[in-house]
DNA sequence: CTGTTGAAATTTTTT
DNA sequence: ATTTCAACAG
């Protein structure tokens, strides 16, 4: 079949401007997509059109947002290749030897893609070209949780905890210091714009981060700041940068308009005159400003490349008309964006329901009721999913689930990697892989007994100077009560540094002297326990013991089902999701809870009209999930907890985001609880239900 | 030095 | 609810 062919077979699918944008010659190339417009389509067929017209897969390179998102697009790629491939096959049936067809099938595989986040592909290119920045590339990789510790190491160090006005804590300095970084900002311009508070300590933070990047660099250790930071450096170095661009004829960028100014520079570097660049995005979805990420960069590509192309894409395929009529009215109250006009042919449906809960519990039992609905109309739980602001606001939604035994899976908010069980056992292995880790250590020693934070510094000292071999431990007398223990973690690490065995029989090993001592540090072990078996389950699939910790790091899977694999087919449970992690997604029903002013917008972040903006865009995309049905829901009384205001309720308001002229457009719905007992409230504030009784009271003991 | 206890402060979203 | 820090006992 003549290339062209191909090409029109490719194409045909697309809507007009979809096909502009897939068939788009080399120019730079952006595309603004608004939510639901068939964007990944669109980019999936741009690969694919790429690759059907000669470009080797080995030198396209897919930056996308998660890896997940990665996988699904190749997948997608590869499934318009194999038809295409098949339709080849039976036109010229007659002509074509097998071998050639084998030879084009295999040609067109998407495998060869490099295909993942900007920090995977980092950690990627590092590996193989880090020397030439003075890299080693056998570097360890810090989380944000181990990059905080390292931080707190360095904090207390430089005698920063005991000062008499309260230093910021860990958490606060790292996200300063990722900022700066980030955003390629002064530690002064961050402080006053992002942490005021902070800006007495600015000499304190400024010793502080240099003395954080020497203890990274001194452990050859790099956190998720770096892997960007490293490959701009190997793009600002001549010789490495040449070799590095000359990987790539195409580079595609997902979600861009969630990228920061580091990972523009980078593209800019990569693709200085934009040949072959394109690029994805929607302004009007950037919802990670907290992470540095800037709308400007897709507002400002065109400035950047003058000869670039725009497509935009307006035709929603997603959402029914009058979903698509409310959310459109939400996001016209935005202060600045791309004009777009979404429209759909999917016409009628069901207006979306804004529904008046009297408090969390009811609002938790209404959304029961209506999910069950839904799925005995046929609708399994597993098209419908409930969003909320912040992690811990489906708590009590939770907890009605599990006591109705309605399976579900829960994406955003602590993972399992980040429990600290998961993290000790993989301390363990770190520390094998890199002597020079501290945080590792620091981790692992102390849950000794006897053996503290002193302790532990000087044996990371001496294993360092010993070059990294654990033997030089053997000397160290242990203090009371570890005298047991302490060979045989010697012992441990010198066979696990050895690598003589394979990677289950090395985490099982860990479980075993681990376990006893997870019983004595944490409450709950059983299912603690439980996780580290199924961590030595699944560790075989890994190639190897550095990239299981690579890709748990940087990929880390969002609960333990997920780490277990796919999902069986026949298995079905509700999606509950924070609204950053719902970025992408789709689902028949989606229930938005929370929708109260406070949690939408967020209290923290209504300190600027931007952040102001970036929780309306956030707003926005919650209820663009939609496919079929949408519910917005709040509790009208809400429970206050925390010592400064005692235990008490409080009434909650309708988000601002809903303005009375978007109200009309959806149908209201007040439930059993909720409204009816205003009079009767008087003069006693909340009216308590006994539901309400029964949940706080669990609280007390569980 | 370590481990425990209590008081005080802070409280989001995530590669 | 969690983190941090000081105070104190062993």
């Amino acid at each position: 079949m003549p290339k062209d062919a191909a090409h029109d077979w490719i194409l045909k699918p697309l809507n007009p401007p979809q096909r502009q944008a897939a068939s788009a010659d080399r120019r730079p190339l952006l595309i603004v997509a608004g939510a639901g417009t068939g964007k990944t389509a669109t980019l999936v067929h741009r690969v694919a059109w790429l690759m059907a017209g000669g470009v080797d897969p080995a030198r396209i390179l897919l930056l996308t947002f998660t890896r997940r998102a990665a996988g699904e697009m190749l997948r997608r790629v590869d499934a318009i290749l194999r038809r295409l491939a098949e339709k080849e096959a039976s036109d010229e049936a007659a002509g074509g030897s097998d071998e050639a067809d084998a030879r084009s099938m295999q040609r067109l595989r998407s495998t060869r893609v490099w295909g993942g986040t900007f920090h995977a592909i980092a950690t990627r290119l590092l590996r193989r070209f880090g020397k030439a920045i003075n890299l080693a590339p056998e570097f360890t990789i810090h989380d944000r949780t181990d990059s905080e510790d390292l931080m707190a190491v360095v904090r207390t160090e430089l005698g920063l905890a005991k000062t008499d006005k309260r230093f910021p804590k860990k958490g606060t300095c790292m996200a300063i210091y990722s900022r700066c970084i980030n955003a390629r900002q002064k530690l002064g311009h961050a402080l006053k714009h992002h942490f005021p508070w902070c800006q007495d300590w600015e000499e304190e933070l400024g010793k502080l981060f240099d003395a954080y990047v020497d203890r990274k660099e001194a452990g050859s250790v790099l956190d998720y700041d770096d892997l960007l930071l490293y490959w701009h450096a190997l793009l600002a170095d001549p010789k490495a940068a040449e070799r590095v661009r000359g990987l790539f004829d195409c580079v595609l960028v997902d979600e861009y308009q969630d990228t920061n100014v580091l990972q523009a520079e980078i593209l800019y570097k990569l693709c200085p005159d934009g040949q072959g660049l394109t690029v994805v995005g929607d302004d009007a979805q950037s919802i990670y400003a907290f992470r540095a990420a800037t709308v400007r960069n897709i507002l400002d590509f065109p400035k950047h490349y003058p000869d670039a192309q725009i497509v935009t894409l307006e035709q929603n395929y997603r959402s029914t008309q009058p979903i698509l009529d409310a959310t459109n009215r939400v996001i016209g109250q935005a202060k600045e964006r791309y004009r777009k006009d979404l429209w759909t042919e999917r016409g009628e449906g069901a207006r979306p329901w804004l529904v008046h809960c009297e408090d969390e519990d009811d609002q938790a039992e209404y959304l029961i009721r209506r999910i069950l609905e839904h799925r005995e109309a046929g609708i399994d739980l597993r098209r419908q999913a409930v969003l909320f602001r912040a992690s811990h606001h489906s708590m009590l939604l939770e907890a009605e689930l599990s006591e109705r035994k309605i399976p579900f899976h829960k994406y955003g908010g602590l993972k399992f990697v980040e429990t600290a069980h998961v993290k000790d056992l993989l301390a363990f292995l770190r520390l094998a892989e890199n002597p020079r880790d501290v945080v590792a250590g620091a981790r692992i020693l102390p849950l000794l007994p006897g053996l503290g934070p002193v302790k532990a510094r000087k044996l990371m000292q001496t294993l360092v100077d010993a070059g990294g071999d654990f033997t030089a431990w053997k000397d160290f007398k242990p203090p009371a009560g570890a005298e047991k223990l302490w060979p045989k973690l010697v012992r441990l690490l010198v066979d696990l540094s050895g690598a003589k065995e394979g990677l289950p029989e090395q985490v099982g090993r860990v479980r075993k002297f681990y376990g006893p001592l997870l019983e004595q540090h944490y409450d709950h072990a059983q299912p603690r326990l439980r996780d580290l078996e199924q961590l030595e389950q699944i560790a075989s699939r890994y190639r190897s013991r550095r990239r299981l910790l690579e890709q748990l790091t940087l990929d880390p899977p969002a609960s333990t089902q997920d780490l277990a694999g796919p999902p069986l087919l026949d298995d079905d449970y509700l999606v509950l999701s924070t609204i950053h992690s719902a970025k992408g997604l789709e689902w028949d029903a989606v229930y938005v809870i929370h929708a109260a002013d406070g949690n939408i917008p967020s209290d923290m972040a209504t300190n600027s009209p931007e952040e102001i903006e970036e929780e309306r865009r956030l707003f926005y995309v919650a209820l663009t999930r939609a496919k079929n049905w949408l519910y917005v829901c709040f509790p009208l009384r809400y429970y206050q907890y925390g010592p400064r205001r005692g235990d008490r309720y409080g009434f909650a308001q309708r988000t601002r985001f809903l303005s009375d002229s978007a109200v009309e457009l959806f149908q209201q719905e007040v439930t059993e609880g909720a409204g009816e007992d205003d009079a009767e409230d008087e003069g006693f504030g909340a009216r308590v239900t006994s539901r309400s009784i029964r949940r706080r009271t669990k609280g007390l003991w569980s």
